[in-house]
DNA sequence: CCATATATTTACCAAATAGTTAAACTATGT
DNA sequence: ACATAGTTTAACTATTTGGTAAATATATGG
């Protein structure tokens, strides 16, 4: 456990991330890994035993960042409107620090959905959580009645997926200009917030 | 050009655009498509030179499909909330007949981004139309002010997460069963309508 | 019925790729 | 000086996989 020993560790799984996250699972060579690396195949195996074993290693960090956060939320002592604007942003920017993170999640999720429940479960994201914020909105009668179901869908889908489609979008609308983009993703989350607020308050 | 040639080639590229939309380009196996089409490996080379030639025959028609058609919309004499309504219906309509499309389209696209301009322009997508569509829009007064790029974010973004990320929401909020979910695709029609209504209405 | 083109199959090749093995070299700590 | 862990080099194995060539079957037109 020297330092030079977590260190390559450490720079084989950035080197793992970023290609997987580029590549996918089956589009990623273990020799491109090594070599962003800095480091040689066998050295690769000499760490992960195999291309599944550091997948694995990977993906699981990566998931859990995918999934939001808001554990705290049913807690807080806060508005629901206030609640919205804090994931909003939180999670937008999360995805501005890791633009490629949704996408390689969804596509390898559906490559292989086995492993999803034992992989939910192994982190905490468990229903009941769910259910208590849902509960806690629906009861909430300063706000237009949704389906807390919908509403997450709602919130989420409008997050991430400036991200996912970025390069038709980026086309399609800012004619490939990316500082206008990263400008446009920016702006969303104060566009989704107000959006949310304006359909839901009373 | 007899009726069994056409006969397998669409048995070809049925298979094709399953396996490919399942798997993804470098997940799918010549094999595997020779097999759902009921021939073998060889025969796929004789009418698709190669796996390349027979993933772009699939993937225009893919993407064309993935990308909403409002063409129509500018010119149309309905009210804005109906143009709304129609987009969010039809979209999601053809979401459920083709419920990988999304994932599939955005996941080739990000693998592989250079074809996307002329692809984009080979086909009917210009930003022209669109501009209409966003001065239509901006002078109507009846709504509130919105920037069009950001409301066909919300908007497609809303219509298209719950596809995309079905694996994880099923889970999480229906505890895995298919047929609420298959539910609940459907009511987004009505909610994302409505959504966006009550957000914009004045 | 024959000849020719087209469709389909069988068997195979060549390249890519994950993973292994063994030998040598380096640095570190004891 | 010795042992241990980290690292490289280089070759090798085994398998997968896209692609091909030749043989065979099937249709089609004269």
């Amino acid at each position: 456990m020297t330092e030079i020993q977590l260190d390559t560790e450490k720079r084989i799984l950035l080197a793992a991330k970023n290609v997987f996250v580029r590549k996918g699972f089956d589009g990623a060579r273990m020799q491109e890994i090594a070599d962003e690396a800095g480091i040689n195949k066998a050295l690769l195996h000499y760490y992960f035993r195999s291309k599944d074993k550091l997948f694995e290693a990977i993906f699981i960090e990566a998931f859990s960042g995918f999934i939001p956060k808001i554990a705290g939320l049913a807690i807080a002592e806060t508005t629901f409107f206030e609640k919205v604007e804090l994931i909003v942003h939180s999670y937008i920017d999360m995805l501005v620090a890791n633009p490629h993170l949704p996408l390689f999640v969804l596509h390898e999720i559906q490559r292989n959905p086995e492993n999803l429940v034992k992989m939910m479960s192994s982190m905490g994201v468990n229903p009941v959580l769910l259910g208590q914020i849902m509960s806690g909105i629906s009861k909430d009668d300063s706000i237009r009645t949704i389906d807390f179901k919908h509403l997450l869908a709602n919130i989420l889908g409008m997050c991430i997926f400036p991200f996912i489609a970025r390069p038709i979008l980026q086309s399609l609308l800012f004619n490939q200009n990316k500082e206008e983009y990263d400008k446009y993703l920016i702006e969303r989350k104060k566009i989704i917030t107000e959006f949310v607020y304006n359909s839901l308050k009373l």
